[in-house]
DNA sequence: AAGAGTCAAGTTGCATGCATCTCCGCGATA
DNA sequence: TATCGCGGAGATGCATGCAACTTGACTCTT
C-alpha cells in the first residue's frame, strides 16, 4: 500500500516524517508520559510503515523524548525539574567549552563578523521599549544563530556535535521558555540581561579571554535556569507549552 | 534461514551481536575508513539479517564510528588528531561538571565509601615498584570504576548520560591509550600522576570544594591528552592498537 | 587513446510476513 | 469474594520481498 499523500523528496523522508510526527504527538501530550508508543498505532497515525517508525523511535530515544521500555518497545519519558535543570547545565558547560576554544583561537575580525552582526541585530531588537510577540520570535531566531555561530567559532566538529546533542534535549535548547516571557511585563528585562551577556561574550572571545568567555557562556545558560524556575512556579504557564504534559514535577509516575 | 550458531538470550540480541561485531571489524581495521559498510556483506559476516545490521549501524553512528554516507548507507569514519583531542576535552569538561555537582552535594562518608575504596585499591596497584601487564589491566578496571563512581556521585541521570556519550566516542574513554604505557619504562610514572589526581579529586569532593573538583577533573582528562600526543609521536604504537587504522594524522582521505 | 554515454549489478530504504513474547481480562477455585 | 491461572489479542523483534537509486564497468565515439 503506497502512501497516497503527495510525497516528494528523497531518502530518509519516511523516517524524517515519522520522527517529526512523533515529536509533535509527544510534545502535544497526545502520548502521555509512561505510555508505550505502539508502533502499529503510529503506523496508522503517521502513514508510514513500521520500519521508519522504529527508526524514528530509536532516534528520539537518543534525543531523550522516549526511552527503551523494560520489555521491548519505547515509552514516553517524563521529566523532573531536576532533569531540566541538569540538561540546561550540561548545555551551558559545553557552550562554555566552545566559548573558551573560540577565544583561544584568537579569531580574526572577519571571522567574528557574523557574531558581531548578530549581536548588533539583537541589540536593535532588545533596544525597543516595548516588544511585540513578533519581536520575541525575532529574538529567538537571532539568539539561535548566536549560539550556532559561537559553536562554529570553536572550530571543532566534535564539540559542535556535543553541544548539538545537549541542546537537543527537551527544554534544554538556548531558546527554551523564552516564549513564556512574551506575555510578561518583565519579559523584556530578561532579554536585556541575556543580551548584555551576549555582548560580553563577544568581547571576551574577541579579546582571547578564554576563561572569561567560558564563565560567561556557562552563566548565560543559567538565565534559562531562571526562566525554568519561573515557569515551574506557575503551572498554568506550563500546560500551554508544547511538552508541558511531559513534566512530572512532584509525584513519581504511578 | 535460522542461524545455526548456539543462540540463547532474549530481545535485542541480534542487534547487540551486530553492533559488537561491527565494532570489532571496524576497530580491527578490516573495514577501512571512508569505505561504505555494505549491509549484505555484514549480513554474511555476522550471521544476522539486514534489520539488526542497519540498527547497529545507526547506533554506531551515534557512537561516532560510522557516519551517514552522502548517498545512503554508512561509511567508516576517520579521525584526525584534533578530533581525538577535542573528544577528550569534551569528556574532561563533562566530568568536571560531574565532579563539581558531586562536591556541591556534600556526599556523606557512606556515599563516598566506594570511591574511597577504589582510590585505596588504585593506590595499592600503583604503589608497586614495577607493574606487570596484569597490573595495568587492573588499573584500567579500577580507573573505569573510579570514573563511573564519580559520575554516580553527581546524582544526575542527565549528566551521567552526557558523560557516557562523551566517553563512548572513539579513543575518548578514561582508559584510552593506557595500554600503550604497559610496555614503557616511564609508563608507571604516568599512572602515579593520574592516581595523585584521583586522590585530590576525592579530597576535593569530600570537602565540598566544587570549583577545585571541577578543575581537577578537567585536568585529569588532560593526562589522556598527553598519552594521545605521546602515541601520535610514534606511529608504530598506533598501528598495533585497536582502531589505529582509523587515524588520519596528516593527509586528508584520498 | 581518451572521454563520455549506457547498461547491469549491487545497494539502500521501505514495506510486510512471521514466530515469540507480553499484557490484559476472564473465569475457576478455595 | 479475593486470588490464581489461563487464553487470546496485540505488540515486538527479526527476516525478507521489492522498487528506486547509485555505482562501476564496458562500449562507442571522436
Amino acid at each position: 500500500m503506497k502512501a497516497m499523500v503527495a510525497e516528494e523528496e528523497g531518502r530518509g523522508m519516511q523516517v524524517a516524517r515519522a520522527q517529526q510526527g512523533l515529536r509533535e504527538l509527544i510534545l502535544a501530550g497526545e502520548l502521555p508520559p509512561g505510555k508505550r508508543v505502539s508502533e502499529p498505532a503510529m503506523v496508522e497515525r503517521l502513514g508510514v510503515s513500521r520500519t521508519p517508525v522504529r527508526l524514528a523511535l530509536e532516534r528520539l530515544a537518543q534525543e531523550g523524548l522516549v526511552a527503551p521500555g523494560a520489555s521491548g518497545g519505547f515509552v514516553v519519558r517524563a521529566f523532573t525539574a531536576a532533569d531540566l535543570a541538569d540538561a540546561i547545565e550540561v548545555r551551558g558547560t559545553l557552550e562554555g567549552l566552545a566559548a573558551r576554544l573560540a577565544a583561544e583561537r584568537r579569531p580574526t575580525a572577519a571571522a567574528l563578523a557574523p557574531l558581531r552582526d548578530c549581536v548588533a541585530a539583537l541589540d536593535r531588537v532588545v533596544a525597543q521599549p516595548v516588544l511585540s510577540e513578533a519581536d520575541f520570535d525575532e529574538y529567538v531566531r537571532l539568539n539561535a544563530f548566536f549560539h550556532e555561530e559561537l559553536v562554529r567559532l570553536a572550530g571543532s566538529g566534535v564539540v559542535a556535535r556535543a553541544v548539538e546533542q545537549a541542546a537537543a534535549q527537551p527544554f534544554a535548547g538556548p531558546s527554551a521558555f523564552v516564549q513564556l516571557h512574551a506575555t510578561e511585563a518583565a519579559g523584556r528585562d530578561t532579554l536585556v540581561v541575556a543580551q548584555e551577556q551576549h555582548r560580553l561574550l563577544l568581547e571576551a572571545i574577541s579579546r582571547g579571554e578564554g576563561a572569561r568567555a567560558e564563565a560567561l557562556a556557562a552563566e548565560h545558560a543559567r538565565v534559562a535556569q531562571r526562566r525554568l524556575r519561573a515557569a515551574l512556579s506557575d503551572r498554568d504557564k506550563l500546560t500551554g507549552l508544547p511538552g508541558g504534559s511531559l513534566l512530572r514535577l512532584a509525584a513519581a509516575w504511578p
